[in-house]
DNA sequence: CGACTAGGTAAACGGCTGCTAACCTCCCGG
DNA sequence: CCGGGAGGTTAGCAGCCGTTTACCTAGTCG
């Protein structure tokens, strides 16, 4: 039998399922308790605040992003492989973890001060991964264009909770090739 | 001196920006009324409710992005330039109406039931029209894939709000480039 | 000049919602 | 066997916020 997820996770993947749908604002305490069979204010035993949930649920994705993404480009032996593996790491996520890709994208707004804070310098951190990795193979894009870049192919591969009408493969094939090949159009143009 | 322009529109322009920053649910009646030099109920002369901001923001949007795409294509001669125009033109919008833009990617579902199915009508025709000019420059996607693909695109160039750190030319360049370049792999991998 | 209208105000209401309080019930270790 | 903590429950409060109401201007037009 699996691993039992704790409460606190089972509360966590259905409140980002319901985040990611409603929006933060738009999901009561109560529909969150529905979601996991218990009712409105039994998960204040679990969690200190509905913000709390939100705040736990970004930072956790934020590290989890940026640990696998370090440990991608750690592992890569060229700058190319080393790309490619940012790329895979990032549609893999994506296309495993929808809800809570949407709620980073969106709902960042709606986090407390301090854990927006965090969070953002996570995100920052994530970036800067990636812009170190992009400069090494694509060498004429200066920094903030490669920062721009990066924030592009973002938004090219978290697209993937509004089009799922491919399967999971096939929608890792297409997502995977489009953002190498938007990264490296001045090799082919200029 | 510039038409003015009337009250509806500057309250559209002026909720759009806060609900683009706060989310939908995260402004009040009142912060909208302030950001035009008005208190709070004074709205209710111009719209029917704070739904009704929403709605016609969204339909109004929805209908400019569909008319001006189809407008481009149809006045294109190959299908080459009409993938570029259509590039030019939603990256365009993009970057000349961020708050727009985030506004119909992220509060889509804080919208009537019946606005909602107005706009997701506009928003799948101008799909369509992204759609059949794709696979008329990219003849082997079949439809499930170039549908995916024009949604990447769209993530891909609606990334702006979140990444203004290059001059306005500097981008539309970038983002122009390495949309036409995710859509054409295949001419060049395979 | 008088009356109607467009547009604004402040005050109040009513419902929704996050959170707390008080209470219950297993389960488990000494 | 019994006491306490973990994890539920329902009822209720408090505050926020969209909306309505009643009232007040300033133009404008017959």
């Amino acid at each position: 039998m699996a691993e039992k997820p704790s409460r606190r996770d089972q509360i966590l993947t259905a409140a980002a399922e319901l985040f990611a749908r409603h929006g933060f604002h738009g999901v009561g305490i109560d529909d969150i308790g529905a979601a996991v069979g218990i009712s409105g204010p039994a998960l204040y035993r679990h969690f200190r605040s509905k913000d709390a949930m939100l705040g736990e649920m970004l930072t956790s994705i934020s590290e989890r992003l940026l640990d696998g993404g370090q440990a991608r480009v750690d592992a890569a032996t060229t700058a190319e492989e080393a790309l490619r593996a940012l790329v895979g790491w990032h549609v893999d996520f994506a296309l495993d973890d929808p809800a809570l890709i949407t709620v980073q994208m969106r709902n960042l707004a709606n986090l407390t001060d301090p854990d927006r804070r965090r969070v953002r310098a996570l995100q920052r951190r994530y970036v800067e991964v990636w812009v170190e990795t992009i400069r090494r193979t694509v060498p004429d894009f200066d920094e903030p264009t490669a920062r721009a870049a990066a924030h592009a192919v973002f938004g090219l591969i978290n697209s993937t909770p509004h089009s799922a009408h491919l399967d999971r493969d096939q929608m890792a094939a297409l997502l995977s090739r489009m953002a190498l090949a938007s990264l490296t159009p001045v090799v082919v143009t200029s």
